[in-house]
RNA sequence: GUCCGGUUCGUCUAGGGGUUAGGACACCGCCCUUUCACGGCGGCAACACGGGUUCAAAUCCCGUACCGGAUACCA
């Protein structure tokens, strides 16, 4: 049979990390059925069944984040509100059939603030005795249940559970997996408002999709049991599930959006300059391993070896300090990301940082035309040391504009201690203008200037070379001076080296 | 409460009867060096606990603890 697998994310939030990863290995399982058949398929469903939640700004950011990951669907997007009609047609089926009933006790109020905990309190409270076939309108006879109904009081339409049995599946990643009756309640079907419920929803929309293997977080994994239990009262065949370990916070309590802010965003990775090939490897790599000692993996390298038994069963934590600047996210996400601008073939990186510079407003069209062998060698050149693609309009900002600031630390390390350079380093520009009139600007000669003008002024090499790294770039880390000296090129050296604009700070 | 699941360095993980328990990130040190990185070399650091099975247990079984998930006319 046809591959065919879904993300369902629900439009209640923005994409996080936990539905990106859920995404990515729904993708990837989708991608590796594809190398021996190529219709499998992946798809997009959108559970917006909750109107109240539900919002459109919700599905833009979902579907930003996707788009940014490089997961596109397959086939065109379900919205799983449009399909509320057959929903509600195939409760009504379950009714006639008496697979199903009508439940006509009054709607509860909601309780307010905590549902989490009324819910968790309640189940307290009943304790283990509770008897899950206890409602009084399950054997509520046929004809007096349509009276009532037809007399327009209100009802539910509730699944009939059996007395007895359980129900099992082998899930792919926790094995088998059994639940006896007695612990599921007679779910709901159909609000009494007429909305179709979650449970309801998903194995309608499942079956329509033929959706084959449904692949999702293991809070899911008591869903799978009432699902498994609407699918054979419809008398379908169940897909195969396999359920995901779930990604935590530092202190392995949930990762929310209330507690954590943006760092489970993915369009904050998007935003602070990551690369999407590198967030993907990162997230294959958390709760997902290939079973051998290689790290990164390209998409394709991942699309040919995922596999469903690579997957683990234990949750994983997603490490980070607020409290650290430098660790705002994990750090081997930082890491990943910037092993792949540095190592990255650079014509993939070229495309990335161009949009960084336009973003930044430090783009020249000559970088694609006539100083496009410069700009190619200075990308090169700086990205050894940068760890997003933010870095390169920032740090690298002294590269692409005149106008960039001096680092106060750099200034007090690099010049501040060394009240000389103020005159020296206009000196060394009126050497290079001497030297370099008819003689190649290039690292060697450079050399043989620098170590000259060092030595008459009988100081070390690296306070002249330092303090012209401020001048020149604003900061105090940067590639060695030779090359940036011969990157920046004499005309632009010579001006920043006679500049008083940092001494003055 | 009940049901379900999990537990290998700080974190991500390999290993699933015999390993000096491996790798990566982070951290620390050394080398390289005009800075900072990169890179190279090295270091620190783990089988939750208790029983059993076995010649042999991180690995299999049972229990305990802890963590997580679920328990709704939410998804």
């Amino acid at each position: 049979m046809t591959t065919r697998v879904r993300f369902a994310p629900s439009p209640t939030g923005y994409l996080h990390i936990g539905s990106a990863r859920t995404a990515l290995f729904n993708y990837l399982f989708a991608r590796h059925a594809g190398l021996t058949d190529p219709d499998s398929k992946f798809l997009l469903r959108i559970e917006d069944t909750d109107l109240a939640r539900s919002t459109e700004e919700s599905t833009r950011s979902i579907l930003d984040g996707l788009e940014w990951l490089g997961f596109a669907p397959d086939e065109e997007i379900v919205f799983q509100s449009d399909n509320a009609e057959k929903h509600r047609e195939t409760a009504r089926k379950l009714l006639t059939e008496g697979k199903a009933y009508r439940d006509f006790t009054p709607k509860e109020a909601p309780s307010d603030a905590n549902i989490k905990d009324a819910i968790k309190e309640r189940a307290r409270e009943q304790g283990a005795d509770k008897n899950m076939r206890d409602n009084p309108f399950r054997d509520l006879p046929r004809d007096e249940s349509d009276a009532r109904a037809a007399a327009g009081e209100p009802f539910a339409i509730r699944l009939r559970v059996a007395e007895s049995g359980k129900t099992s599946f082998e899930d792919q990643v926790y094995g088998l997996q059994e639940r006896d009756y007695s612990e599921i309640e007679d779910l709901v079907l159909l609000r009494s408002d007429g909305h179709p419920l979650y449970n309801l929803a998903v194995v309608c929309d499942d079956i329509e999709m033929a959706i084959t293997h449904v692949i999702r977080g293991q809070d899911h994994l008591t869903n799978t049991h009432k699902q498994i239990l609407i699918y054979e009262a419809l008398g379908v065949t169940p897909p195969v599930f396999a359920h995901l370990p779930l990604i935590m916070a530092p202190n392995k309590g949930k990762l929310s959006k209330r507690k954590h802010g943006e760092v489970v965003s993915m369009t904050t990775y998007r935003d602070a300059g990551f690369l999407a090939e590198a967030f993907r490897n990162y997230l294959a790599l958390l709760g997902w391993s290939a079973g051998e000692e290689q790290e990164i993996y390209s998409l394709d390298e991942l699309v040919a070896k995922f596999s469903l038994s690579g997957i683990h069963r234990s949750n994983a934590i997603f490490n980070f300090s607020p409290d650290d600047p430098r660790k705002w996210t994990d750090d081997k996400a930082q890491w990943m990301n910037a092993e792949y601008i540095r190592t990255m073939p650079l014509d993939e990186l070229l495309p990335h940082v161009k949009a960084e510079l336009k973003a930044a407003k430090l783009w020249r069209e000559e970088y694609e035309e006539d100083d496009r062998a410069w700009y190619e060698r200075t990308v090169d050149l700086i990205r050894a040391r940068f760890f997003t693609l933010k870095d390169f309009s920032s740090q690298g900002r002294a590269y692409f504009s005149e106008d960039y600031d001096f680092d106060s630390a750099a200034i007090e390390k690099n010049l501040s201690k060394f009240p000389d350079l103020r005159v020296w380093l206009p000196e060394l520009a009126e050497r290079f203008e001497a030297e370099f009139g008819d003689k190649p600007f290039n690292e060697t000669n450079i050399e043989l200037v620098v170590r000259a003008f060092t030595e008459e002024k009988g100081t070390k090499l690296g306070v002249i070379m330092n303090g012209a790294r401020t001048l020149l770039t604003g900061v105090a880390v940067g590639p060695s001076m030779l090359s940036v000296f011969e990157t920046l090129g004499l005309e632009r050296s010579i001006i920043r080296l006679r500049s008083q604009l940092a001494w003055s700070q």
